[in-house]
Formats: structure tokens, C-alpha cells, sequence
DNA sequence: TCTTTTATTGACTTATCGGTCGAATAAATT
DNA sequence: AATTTATTCGACCGATAAGTCAATAAAAGA
């Protein structure tokens, strides 16, 4: 999926972009864990056997690496939607509530799979950074708040407030950050799946 | 309901209580909003007309701040779950669902009507202090999993891990605090409504 | 009114942490 | 080998914010 330092030794930009994204994946982690405030740069530097000098020689200060934590999420997420959106055909029953699930699924396992996280502290970020992650946010509630819609109208989800549906079930999902841990008795796919049927019944009409 | 300073003006100790949550609400609210770290000792003292250093004459340390609040919203919620507890022969029903819809309604209720809120920064709580509200919170937690269980035994709630199902709801319950404004569109009521109805059709059986 | 207790303050201390800088080291290039 | 370029580090700086304290104002009690 993404390229590993290995991959291409001898591109020097490749190698740095490489160790850059290591930098964000191992400080969303431990944002993830200990919360934003409460994870110090020494200690982000520490946990990739780097000096905290080092690490500004691949970030700019600590709220990129927050914003980007949040734009690396949003990304996935935008990556989820148009997977969805261009998966036509492919069900007999290609209505509102089965794209759903498809991407709450998606949704769920971008959280249980790949280690990403919703972060709650979008009010670290200041000015430009909290603006656009604001906007991302705002362009996927659209998109899931479309598809939901969507699935009302064509009456495989039962009518009700769109947003108001939508904040229950991703509210859960967001959730998830707290308290899973990836080692822990449940696999990662069985709260998938036991997510993706708990709002479908929630939700289907 | 709480004891206000006009209530007891005579009485010193009851003034210095009542002194003593207003800092905390107060304290509670600006967290909820802005975040525990984003929140100044100074920005509190400031909201309440006093200065720093007259906050500490109620309060020992920011940290025991943080953890009154989360200690009042557990209180709360056990006072919750001991009113549905002792709630029986009122209604014909008296199944583990009905039971679980009254209690997840006045949970929401907390949240939007009475402005508490479940704190997440359970982190940057240490010692003694985490340890009680993890305990506290573990405590809720196996409360209303028992009544899930008891549900699914009585055969009003449908057969899954109790566990999980209690995580989903809940989690949507949390995610309240981050984006539930008191002056929003829909009212308090409506989305404890909203959100009785969503969390009880994903789990009757 | 004088005294004692309660309540509050401004000014200060302390600690932590984000961020910078110049030097040092390693890697690649010539 | 010499030189340039990419990385890394130790040591330092500045800001912010928690927390303290001696002094003072306000209230209660005598």
C-alpha cells in the first residue's frame, strides 16, 4: 500500500517522505493513546530512537503533526467514499443501506486494521490547519449524510433526521479510539462486522 | 435540586460548597468545550470573576478539578441506575429493554440537559485519581452490561456480546459531548429521544 | 469598634515543553 | 581524498501555565 523505506533505497526523496510518514504514524499512535497534550516531543523522537531535534528536521512544529494525523485520516476516508461511490453493479441490491455498510465497514476497519484514529482534538489546531480539517470533516459527514438520504429515498433506511442518524453511528464509531486495543480478546474483524450489523439494524427500515 | 448560595445564606460551610461546584461546573463546561488542556486555570478563575490564585482556595490542583468532574458525572449515573433499578412494577413491561431505554434516555439527558459530560481525558488524570474513575467508570459499565444481559436472558434484547453492544451505544452517547451545542437546532429532548429510539431498534429482538 | 476568621489578590516561583541553532557525523558525489 | 549534501544531536532559549505566599479586604463575632 504505501512505500516502505526498503522499497526504493537509493531515492533520496522517497526515503525522506518515507521516514516523514513514519514520523506522523508513530505520533498518531501515541496521540491516539495518551492524547495530544499529554505526548511530548522528546517523546515522539524517543519512540523512533531519534533526538527531539531530529524530528523537526522532518515536521515543522507539533500541530502539523497533529493536522496531519487528521488529514492522513480524512484521506482514507475520502479514499472509502469513492470506493463506494463506484462500486455500482457489483450487488443486486445496490441501494442506500448497503453502500452504507459498505463503508462503515471500511470505516471501521480503517480504525480497527490500519491503526488510524478520528482524533477529538481538533481544537489544538489553530487558524489555517483547524479550518481545512473542519472542512474535511464537514465533506465526509456530507457524503455519508448523502448516502443515508440517498438510502431513504429509495426506502431501504427508514426516515428519520439524516444528521441526527448520522452523528449516532459515527459517534460509535469514533469511539472505537478509546477503547480498543488492537491486542485485545475481540479481533479487529469481528467489531467490524458486529459495528457494521449494529447500525445496520439500527438503521434499515 | 443542588443546593444554590441563595438557598442557605447564613450558612458558611454551605457557601463554600456551593462556591466550590460552581467552580467545578463552571470548569467542567470550558472543558467540555475547549478541551482539559486548552482550558487555563486563569480562564476559569476569569468566567467566575476571580483570580488564580482565589480558585486554589477551593480547589487543590487543576487535576482534582478534572477528576470532581468526572466523579459528578458518575455520580450522577449511578444515581441513574439506581432510580431504573428500583423502578420496578411501574410499567407492564418490565423487561431488560424497557429498562435499558430508561436508562440510556436519562444518561442522554445528562448530557443535554443538565450540560455534564464524560470527560475523555481520563489521561491526564495519575494515581489515585485515574484509578478511582476508571473504577467508577468500570462500575457503570458493568451495570448497564447486566442489564443488557438480563435483557437478552428475558428475551427482549437479541443475543450478542453484551460487551460490544454496550460500547456501541455508549460511544455514540460520548461522541454527545463533542458536537451537541445546548442552543442547536434540535432540542436536548428530540435527540434524547432521537437517540433512545436509535440505540433501542439496534438491539430488540 | 476592635478582633478574628474567611475570602481574595498581585506578584513571584517553578517546571515543562515546544522550538532553535550551530556543530558534528554519516552518506553520497566529485 | 576532498567536498558537498543529508541527518542527527546536545545544549540552549522563551513562553506558557500551574501553583505558592505574604499581604489585604470583607464579613462575622465580641
Amino acid at each position: 500500500m504505501s512505500t516502505t523505506i526498503a522499497d526504493q533505497p537509493f531515492n533520496r526523496e522517497a526515503q525522506y517522505a518515507a521516514k516523514r510518514r513514519a514520523v506522523i504514524r508513530s505520533a498518531a499512535g501515541a496521540f491516539r493513546r495518551r492524547g495530544y497534550h499529554n505526548t511530548s516531543m522528546v517523546l515522539i523522537a524517543k519512540s523512533l530512537g531519534l533526538s527531539k531535534a531530529a524530528l523537526y528536521y522532518y515536521v515543522k512544529s507539533k500541530e502539523e503533526i497533529l493536522y496531519e494525523c487528521h488529514i492522513m485520516v480524512y484521506n482514507a476516508m475520502d479514499e472509502a467514499v469513492k470506493s463506494v461511490r463506484h462500486q455500482k453493479n457489483n450487488k443486486v441490491s445496490d441501494n442506500g443501506l448497503e453502500k452504507l455498510k459498505l463503508l462503515y465497514g471500511a470505516f471501521a476497519a480503517l480504525m480497527t486494521r490500519d491503526g488510524l484514529a478520528l482524533l477529538a482534538d481538533v481544537d489544538s489546531l489553530k487558524g489555517e490547519y483547524q479550518a481545512t480539517v473542519l472542512a474535511r470533516r464537514g465533506k465526509i459527514e456530507g457524503a455519508v449524510n448523502r448516502i443515508v438520504e440517498c438510502g431513504m429515498k429509495d426506502g431501504s433506511i427508514k426516515k428519520a433526521d439524516p444528521r441526527n442518524t448520522v452523528f449516532f453511528f459515527m459517534g460509535a464509531l469514533n469511539w472505537l479510539n478509546v477503547w480498543y486495543e488492537p491486542d485485545g480478546r475481540i479481533s479487529g474483524e469481528k467489531i467490524t462486522q458486529a459495528f457494521v450489523e449494529q447500525m445496520s439494524v439500527g438503521i434499515a427500515s
